[in-house]
DNA sequence: CTGAAAGCGCTTACAG
DNA sequence: CTGAAAGCGCTTACAG
């Protein structure tokens, strides 16, 4: 059997309540007793039961990250940010894996971190729906939203998608390109890209360029996407530029135009969003809008609220820049 | 506050017992009372608390995946399988990452997968010291590696890896290369590295070459590895084909030997070990021994007991192939 | 510095 | 079909 802390006690001679003070350092006996507690607890094997102490403490610092097994590459960083960001503050976290596109997955999975009674969740790259915020809202559970700020009735970090869109654009425009292709998910049903063509209708318009229809090819944001945009624009080919939505999109675009001998950047000109490593590992490297995942994941929790606080919602914008590399 | 099956109970004018009963449908119970509980659950917008549960029930069906933010990209995969095949046995998961080389860290995380009371870890891409192993079989937890077979005090389910080291050898002899590179990590110290480098030399001996020590190139699993090992073979240059130990090393290689103007695989073939997606997303692409971790992920929940058993040590050996593409 | 006791929210024989 | 009661392993006022 495992031991429990009533073993502890019979063998010390002390008080459960004794050896719950030690173990959890919280003073008030001496140095003396929690050292001998110390080494029975040692010689026992004994861990503490989470479940048992945070039941009786009716309170939990652990917080619950949700994340899909994505088309994109940055998840990883952000997550290990969010873990070391975590440590620093003796949060515990517990990550779960939502498949896409599957809302009632996501459903249980939400679920899971309820009964676990995490004070806080975050989604990466997942659409959290409108029912899942008010079902975390409801448990009292603060919901946060990473890298997309789908929805101004829950807290978010991201960046400026809308932003991303416009420089993105508007860095090809000064460069001389005037014929640009957009490559993204459905852009009326997936938000960032929305977000991130307002940014690149806004620019084109501002530099007085008329965007035509051709120019727009929607998917997803795979590499997949990429290769498949890449034939698009061989056959459709006006296109002096294009803008690949995120880095796997890009890394399709460049392999599909390499293999259809369209050289980049002297036939076309690319330049990717997010910027993760992978622009440095293709051949030509990508330029890229890069965005900061180490800071959205530290800010990730130190947004989450340390206690059961009111649930204001807060926003936060992470900055961008752009890398120069070889594409463009 | 939260509601509770209390709460649920003096509503309903029923016991809590009956409320747990239908909570989890045990069944004994009729139609209408159940109907009538749910409904009232329902409005509460009760969630069981898993502290609690747990705790009552003694037992636990929540298995614990550890991983390291790793240099190799094949942990997804594994991870989604363990996933999916998880979810079909209605067992949880939980998540954790562990820093690499920090095995206090990593000390600490098993901790607290031991005090979450999971009946099973299963580490990937981690080498668990003894001490770690001890721990877990003391506290009556079934540990499991998954890719790496590194003590066999433990159960495992990974691939054959000297036969992995000896195909790749042996494939690239027959296709008439004599001088083949091999970069690693340290192959005294990484027991994967180890094994795949005595299937190499077993296959070069076999077939009477005889090995020079500017051949092995030791470093890591990453990509920045590729990279300076072919910086490397062009100096010693009498390589004329290279096994690179993992998809990333591989990938690193053949955009060194790019950047080098060596020409792949005219100049030197490559043949890459693991075989993700990441071997037909490059230019050209590369040729691999291909192993199976999608099947890894799936035999990894298979192999963990059901209920606490006796800890039989059980190692499971995953098949691999080839997969020609264009490097060699 | 230490202990007796109540309680956290559930589950499960046992009895009816 | 349903309930009273004990118990899971901890923690935390309260009292000394």
């Amino acid at each position: 059997m495992r031991a429990k802390i009533s073993d502890i006690a019979k063998i010390a001679g002390l008080s459960t309540a004794s050896i719950s003070r030690v173990l959890n350092n919280q003073g008030g006996y001496s140095k003396e007793t929690a050292k001998r507690v110390m080494k029975i607890a040692n010689d026992l094997g004994y861990f503490k039961d989470r479940s048992a102490s945070d039941l009786a403490r009716r309170s939990n610092n652990t917080i619950g990250v949700i994340y899909t097994d994505f088309e994109t590459n940055f998840n990883d960083l952000v997550i290990k940010n969010i873990m070391i960001e975590a440590k620093k503050r003796h949060l515990d976290v517990i990550l779960m894996i939502a498949q896409q596109n599957d809302p009632d997955g996501l459903t249980k999975i939400v679920q899971g971190m309820i009964e676990r009674r995490v004070f806080a969740v975050q989604f990466i790259s997942t659409h959290p729906s409108p029912q899942i915020i008010q079902m975390l809202n409801q448990a009292a559970i603060f919901p946060q939203v990473i890298g997309d700020a789908t929805d101004h009735t829950v807290s978010y970090v991201s960046s400026d998608d809308m932003a991303i869109g416009y420089h993105a654009t508007t860095y090809l425009i000064e460069k001389g390109y005037r014929s640009i292709g957009f490559v993204s998910p459905n852009i009326t049903t997936d938000y960032v890209s929305h977000l991130r063509f307002s940014g690149y209708r806004k620019s084109l318009k501002e530099h007085g360029i008329s965007f035509k229809s051709d120019w727009l090819f929607e998917e997803s944001y795979s590499y997949q996407t990429g290769i498949h945009a890449s034939a698009h624009y061989q056959k459709y080919g006006d296109v002096d530029a294009v803008i690949g939505v995120s880095d796997e999109v890009s890394w399709g675009l460049l392999n599909g135009f390499y293999d259809l001998n369209v050289s980049v950047p002297s036939d076309i000109a690319l330049i990717s969003i997010d910027g993760t490593e992978l622009c440095s590992q293709t051949r030509p490297r990508l330029t890229s809008v890069t965005q900061d995942f180490a800071l959205m994941g530290k800010t990730a929790i130190k947004q989450a609220p340390k206690k059961a606080d009111p649930h204001r919602v807060t926003a936060v914008t992470i900055p961008f820049k752009i890398n120069i590399r070889e594409t463009s």
